[in-house]
DNA sequence: TGGCAGTAAATGACCGTACATTTACGTTAA
DNA sequence: TTAACGTAAATGTACGGTCATTTACTGCCA
């Protein structure tokens, strides 16, 4: 409809100021009922059919949207093919894959501070964060110690959910909009605690996983996360190669005898 | 040059057509001394340059061209900045990176045979195997013990070989011209055997990483690995996003305190 | 011999057109 | 009401051209 106007004095392509335009705008959720069409576009902006395609040619191989012969093109819906969820999604998601079914217990969900935790966050000490600590259970043995916290400004709606049969991640995603969408963890090898070995019933000479993770959405951090995993039944297991870089895989459910 | 013939009946697109020949001839070696420029293309295929265009946009967006304005493209060199070596080559370099200085002492190089090695390989039980155990220091402390099969008839060159001070990929690319392109690892947490524990100056309750991998390097089973790392002072550190997916990034080297 | 300017050649950017193919949709007939 | 048909609209493919910008190379001059 309105006239785009675009900067013509030769300074950046107009496929590419068009194609960072489309971006912005689709950021800000105008698209969110129908994406033009390339008619309307090159209407729009003033500009050729070709260089029109040639920014939509970027769009589209950046997986923003998809088109198709004949229909207008739609904007991408839940790219949420690649799990952007590090090793712990991998792990548990591979139990249930194995055929175990999963269930929680909910040993906290309560509002407290932490000055250290929300540090790591980037909040200050007296900030109330949500705390949730879970034991979790693979069929009937325990399979990891679960703790997490968020900011109780984002995550207040959580303290009346049940996460007994459900994950953390639908509930956030459901009560706030937010997503996860990276992160950075690190996986170290440890001795469970008395007080841990007890828990997740571990035989005495079994090690354990322990997996910080920091989460963020939106360009904000939002989870601190540590979980414990048995590491006597449960190992990562993951592919490389040079075409399509490091990708964790299923996690190993068998026993495990040393090699 | 000769005129080379794509099928104009409709079935599949000319650019498309056009590409996979391309890479064909790339995989050829073809270009290895100079990539034909956009008009000569269009001279050896009768395309318009636009069809040309639209298949070079694609070899360069999979990244095996570079273009400049001016110049005629080139066969993208050394698409190795992505690293196939997974988790162990991660944690060693990020020592590297550190400022510690890395050192192997070589416990055994010799020829063996295993059939439970052999099997993982492909190989028959009889098959004689390449046996490499290392005990690796970072600085002045042991970090890691590694043990590697390889097969006598691809690695034989190795036995006269100093792993000391060079890297096992090193010597098995300069001598053999091998080089790993993908594989499969298990990464555990265990506790180390008492033995294990004395070489590697184990504290009595740390934990460590047991990982298992199989190197393949064009299309075969060239290598088995089992390395076992103490876990009380290194870590793996990964960043995940849906973007980039699971990258491996450094190894932390710091002490390490149970949160 | 070295530096500099000029020229040729190549790619990048942009525009226009035509036709093919598929989808969406409204109309008609059973 | 439903199925089939036909038309309009949208994208995919392919052709053509023009100008700008950068690179590579040649030849001149000091």
């Amino acid at each position: 409809m309105s006239e785009r106007t675009l900067d013509r004095t030769g300074g950046e392509p107009l496929w590419k100021q068009l194609q960072h335009d489309l971006v912005r705008r689709l950021g800000a959720g105008e698209f969110d009922d129908v994406f033009p069409g390339e008619l309307a576009l090159v209407e729009d902006y003033q500009v050729s059919r070709h260089t029109v395609r040639q920014a939509l040619g970027k769009l589209r191989t950046d997986g923003l949207i998809v088109a198709e012969r004949g229909r207008q093109p739609r904007v991408a819906t839940a790219p949420e093919i690649r799990q952007p969820m590090g090793a712990l999604y991998s792990l548990f998601s591979s139990v249930e894959a194995s055929g175990l079914t999963q269930h929680s217990v909910v040993r906290a969900l309560d509002v407290r501070a932490d000055g250290v935790i929300a540090s790591r966050l980037d909040l200050e000490a007296s900030i109330p964060l949500v705390y949730l600590e879970r034991l979790r259970f693979a069929g009937d043995e325990p399979l990891a110690l679960d703790r997490v916290w968020l900011p109780k400004s984002l995550a207040e709606g959580l303290l009346e959910a049940d996460f007994s049969h459900t994950s953390l991640y639908n509930e956030l995603a459901e009560r706030t909009g937010l997503r996860l969408d990276h992160g950075r963890e690190d996986i170290r090898a440890v001795n469970p605690t008395p007080a841990e070995r007890a828990l997740l019933h571990c035989p005495a000479d079994a090690a354990a996983f322990s997996i910080n993770r920091l989460g963020h959405a939106q360009g904000r951090k939002i989870e601190w996360r540590h979980t414990v995993v048995r590491g006597d039944r449960f190992a990562l297991s993951a592919e490389f190669s040079a075409h399509e870089g490091y990708r964790l895989t299923s996690a190993t459910t068998t026993a495990i005898s040393r090699t």
